[in-house]
DNA sequence: CCATGGCGTTCTCTCAGGCGAAACGATGCT
DNA sequence: AGCATCGTTTCGCCTGAGAGAACGCCATGG
């Protein structure tokens, strides 16, 4: 049968997605280290992916990430939506709610902060536009892995509505309510998000968060074709 | 003898690079049209593409750029410059010509506008932010193509500092102006470039803007890293 | 001075796995 | 119904990707 896949592929896209924030530069042998991959494959994979921009290296010889991946970036943006749409509904779901407001997409086995809207209270707790993170079971993890087609086990975290309101996830401190947000024409576009110290999110507040959530995430799904 | 490159990675890259603004979801088959590549080669390299969130497949089946892309874009541009450094020297060098002021980079064998701020009198002519145009034959391509490596076969339009002047390249009623940007390492990081309509561009205004380019481009490489 | 170790690069052999033709099934248009 | 277009699947052939070691090149230091 033939193959499902294509190896050297996926290995030249673990090459390109060990880059981080922290290490947007690396050498050859940290490469190897962090993909696994050895010496002689990066070599040839890296001179393939130079080729087409994807990657650079410097006059020592170090790793980066090339300016395709920006022009490539800036196509995602532009098709996705410019932020002209979804950054008002964040506004509004931080001013009505007082918490930070996140939309997420998924990124393979992660998900990818998209905009954020941080609480005016609170300062921020470690999520930035542009962070990538693990799936994970947090609500917004959830709701990704839900509308993106996998199959889950459990249910039961999710409403009616598919929202999911969960405490201390990720930060144990830190409670998160998660919508998904589909298009006028029916696709999943993401999750949108409202989070905050769990201390603020009682019984009675966590209602009135989730409509509004709720509600939001129906507006901008209008919005988006 | 080892393989130099890696085949199906590259086909892989091509079909990234077949998205553009003006076409950023593609069917199965406009993808295979656009590429060259076989509908079963698509589906499988595609298939692995999406795993590491590179590629998104739509309910309908068309294909667009991923989130991973868009993460990875914020790795390259905070790496890179997070335009805090540009941004200032090509305001400053419009204020000083009143033309249009750009910053390129190579990717693969095109060139990338970074940054770019437009003259205030002339009205935009095509070139955008983040645009991606063949490195061909102008002013800002052949700075690239030298100080990236390439061995050039005529160096008579560079002058002694690297620059080159020419009219009437990618559009024939534009000149320009570009010189290369090292840093202060000594390690190219771009082309500044300065460009407008040709009928402004006189001898002797020449060897001005010629003049300001060059003294922003080495300004803008002491602050580069 | 020459070990030693870390680094990037090159080579070669082998077999997994990528390739593409072709067939298939679904949908839509006339 | 008939034809065209599209996406998907299958499968055998053979290329080309991969592992690993060897090589050369600095450093560092004993």
């Amino acid at each position: 049968m033939g193959a499902e896949r294509t190896e050297s592929v996926e290995r030249a896209l673990s090459i390109l997605t060990a880059f981080s924030i922290r290490r947007p530069r690396m050498t050859l042998a940290e490469l190897a280290a962090e993909t696994g991959l050895h010496k002689s494959t990066i070599l040839r994979l890296t001179r393939s992916l130079a080729v087409y921009g994807f990657i650079d290296r410097d006059t020592e010889g170090r790793f980066s990430v090339g300016a395709s991946i920006w022009h490539l970036g800036l196509i995602f943006r532009q098709d996705f939506d410019t932020g002209e749409t979804i950054r008002p509904v964040l506004r509004e779901l931080v001013q009505l709610t007082g918490e930070t407001a996140s939309f997420f997409v998924r990124a393979g086995s992660d998900r990818v902060c998209l905009y954020r809207e941080n609480s005016p209270i609170l300062e921020k707790y470690g999520v930035e536009e542009g962070m990538r993170l693990r799936l994970g079971t947090g609500a917004s993890g959830l709701v990704l892995r839900r509308y993106s087609g996998e199959v889950l086990p459990d249910l039961t975290p999710f409403n009616a509505n598919g929202t999911v309101s969960l405490d201390a996830t990720r930060n144990p401190n830190i409670a998160s309510i998660s919508t998904p947000v589909f298009s006028s024409t029916g696709a999943f576009r993401g999750a949108l998000t409202v989070s905050g110290l769990n201390s603020r999110f009682t019984a009675s507040v966590r209602d009135r968060f989730l409509a509004d959530v709720e509600a939001s995430a129906r507006k901008l799904g209008q919005q988006m074709g």
